[in-house]
DNA sequence: TAAATTACCATGATATACCATAAATGTTAA
DNA sequence: TTAACATTTATGGTATATCATGGTAATTTA
């Protein structure tokens, strides 16, 4: 039983004609491992797909309840969106999950998903948007890179 | 059972054809005690290759997690640039990994690597590039010995 | 009943686990 | 201190299992 659970790498992998497509061994032992089911919604700010397993949206959930912006505006647009959007993907036997038409439109998706891990979430893109936005983060980071601190006593990454 | 997990020392090992690369014992044993997994990615900054017990990246998921800063663009941009890129690797009975092409090259690996500790990471450099780096570091501490603040250089990527 | 969706099977490619040997290191006894 | 032995480590080779993916059957839904 590991002790993490990193959605990590950057994996290519085909899209067939009814958008089926086999969700990276790695994520898939992750969302077993967790007893959870895998949930997908249009990325908010990128022409990309967003996936997490089911427990993320449930903690979102409750901080949003916890919080003092319990009544801001922001806040609840940004659930709504969130929340209307998103579906629960289970995959068959072989490991696939069929993406449906608005989500592969969203991303501009034809016949390759690049699946990207970004820790607690991962993200679905399409080959050619994803080499531009590796591109563009690499260079945004770059510039960044001397207040990376994520917490002083930590160190950096 | 040791109190303190720090990589360290420098070593050189073969890489065979399909990348496989024997871990040192050393690394080994501080991971097989954290109960840990090793997580592998390009550095940011050197022709190297960078790596540490997962543990280390799962601190950094859940601060980025506990920060309430769901939303943020620049989280988005440095998770994306670490977890699209680390990858976990698992070793054998024997204590191999097999290093992937992407991360060979980065490091311009070909059939020995040399793996340099950093404390809780450490890196892995070809023969070439490590001798050069290696009398870079010496010049640049020497010339900067009078000021040398040793917190400041703590954890860098 | 036709269309669409979901579940299952087959296969080649790839990655992983395992075995064997060689080299290095450490240990013990003379 | 040295020599003989034992243990750990590194590395080459190979069998095995896993994975991605195309295809088809079963099931649901309109």
């Amino acid at each position: 039983m590991r002790k993490t659970f990193l959605f990590m790498d950057t994996v290519f992998n085909k899209v067939d004609l009814k958008g089926r497509v086999s969700l990276p061994a790695d994520y898939r032992a992750i969302v077993k491992e967790l007893g959870s089911e895998i949930v997908c919604y249009r990325s908010l700010v990128s022409p990309c797909i967003e996936g997490c397993p089911e427990d993320l949206l449930e903690k979102l959930a409750a901080e949003i309840e916890d919080s003092n912006d319990f009544f801001s505006q922001t806040q609840d647009d940004l659930t709504n969106l969130i929340f209307g959007d998103a579906k629960r993907f289970l995959f068959d036997s072989t490991g696939r999950i069929v993406l449906t038409e608005k989500l592969l439109k969203h991303a501009c998706i034809t016949d390759t998903a690049v699946f990207v891990g970004k820790g607690r979430k991962f993200q679905i893109w399409s080959p050619e948007n994803w080499q531009k936005e590796e591109e563009r983060i690499r260079a945004e980071v770059l510039k960044k890179r001397p207040v990376l601190n994520v917490r002083k006593s930590e160190g950096n990454i």
